[in-house]
DNA sequence: CACCACATTTAGACTTATCTAAATTAATAT
DNA sequence: ATATTAATTTAGATAAGTCTAAATGTGGTG
């Protein structure tokens, strides 16, 4: 397996996981920073090897097989950014580059070693669930903060979309996955809220509140 | 930088830490199981690049930039090996291939965390020394168990050619660095040893003994 | 049902790193 | 000093992954 196969397979990983449908040479492509026609030489390609089932002008979707091999991808990638936060102190920002890289290290003793020492956990940094071996993975009952209703609290669980800027702006205002957050006040207009979170009260716009998952308490 | 160009750093920077001389194409390519050929390209590519001094016919050298640039891949190596090592329980001789892997991983965040995190380490698992930033490293005064006289005693600090092989036959015998190594016979005709390690008797040959790096007590 | 707009694929080119085989240079021995 | 040998370099080919531009297919709309 490539690098480049490995990050194919990873994109149609997360692209099905919403969909559920098959996925489009330019979805894919965009993806991936990509133009469509490479993506269409890759799906070839992956399909010859019997990791994705693909037909010409319609899409894609992965096998089976194709589909353990990503997620063993995903494990390794979110089994690093664990590793990366909890025992060298990075802030949940700055690790998602750097686990790209380590999600290629090929070694499988490498990454059953790696989740014991990290005491075998269930999400990563950013409350995504890490599967385990086989592909499986724990589905965390994750609800928007924007469908929180108004004087209810609940538990920071996951980051919908984390890119590097918004995450800052999370760790600006101190907030981290397991914070409690109680809304205070929600404007019927724009679903804009008032929150507190360790006594702290911000003004979020629905856009944040969109994009936070909460375990309603 | 491209993976293949750091390899390629990194064997001149081996080479020619033994040699000090020039080092030619095929010496190189060798080191690297690849062609002369292959050699002669990336050679001038990394001159052009002014990492290595290459005159055509001669030989090579590393530049200043690209000695620094081959002693970060070495501290990355080692670096990571202490890692396998002290906090993975990998066996010394498991762990230089996935060593190869980790040590291109782009980060000198990362680099300067894992070192803090390992307690900065002057010695990878073998008993090589991990250059730092700057390429600097401590000088281990060592000598070969080859040359330690009969009834005298000393420390494993290293291993000399860390094959995989070599390094499984000395944990079988559990032979580890810091090892104390008592000489009670020194055979003149073949140099062969009788020697005792933790209350254990072993003989060895010259081969083994020419192998081990040691301080003596 | 034909046509248009758009998505998709194909064709051909480029880059990196490798190889084999041929040409060239350096070194050595007579 | 020249011829032979061995190392080295060059030339041309290959494979992976990408791109641009051109060709082709798909689906919706009048």
């Amino acid at each position: 397996m490539t690098r480049a196969e490995e990050n194919y397979l990873k994109a149609l990983y997360h692209l099905s996981d919403r969909n559920r449908e098959l996925v489009s040479t330019t979805e894919l492509a965009d993806q991936l920073n990509t133009k469509p026609s490479s993506a269409t030489d890759m799906l070839q390609k992956l399909h010859e090897k019997s990791l994705v089932a693909y037909t010409k002008y319609k899409g894609a979707r992965l096998s089976t097989k194709g589909r353990l091999k990503a997620s063993q991808i995903v494990r390794k990638h979110r089994l690093w950014e664990v590793f990366l936060v909890d025992k060298l102190d990075f802030g949940w920002e700055e690790v998602h580059e750097i686990a790209e890289q380590l999600e290629h290290i090929k070694s499988p003793e490498l990454v059953e070693r790696l989740d014991e020492f990290l005491g075998c956990p269930t999400t990563d940094p950013h409350g995504d669930p890490i599967p385990d071996q086989k592909g499986n993975m724990v589905a965390v009952q994750k609800s928007l903060l924007a469908d929180q209703t108004e004087d209810s609290s609940a538990i920071l669980m996951g980051i919908k979309d984390s890119d590097a800027k918004f995450l800052t702006y999370l760790s600006q205002k101190n907030i981290k996955l397991g914070s409690c957050i109680t809304v205070l006040d929600k404007e019927p207009f724009d679903q804009s809220m008032t929150i507190e979170i360790d006594g702290q009260i911000h003004f979020i716009s629905k856009i944040i509140s969109n994009n936070l998952y909460v375990q309603t308490l």
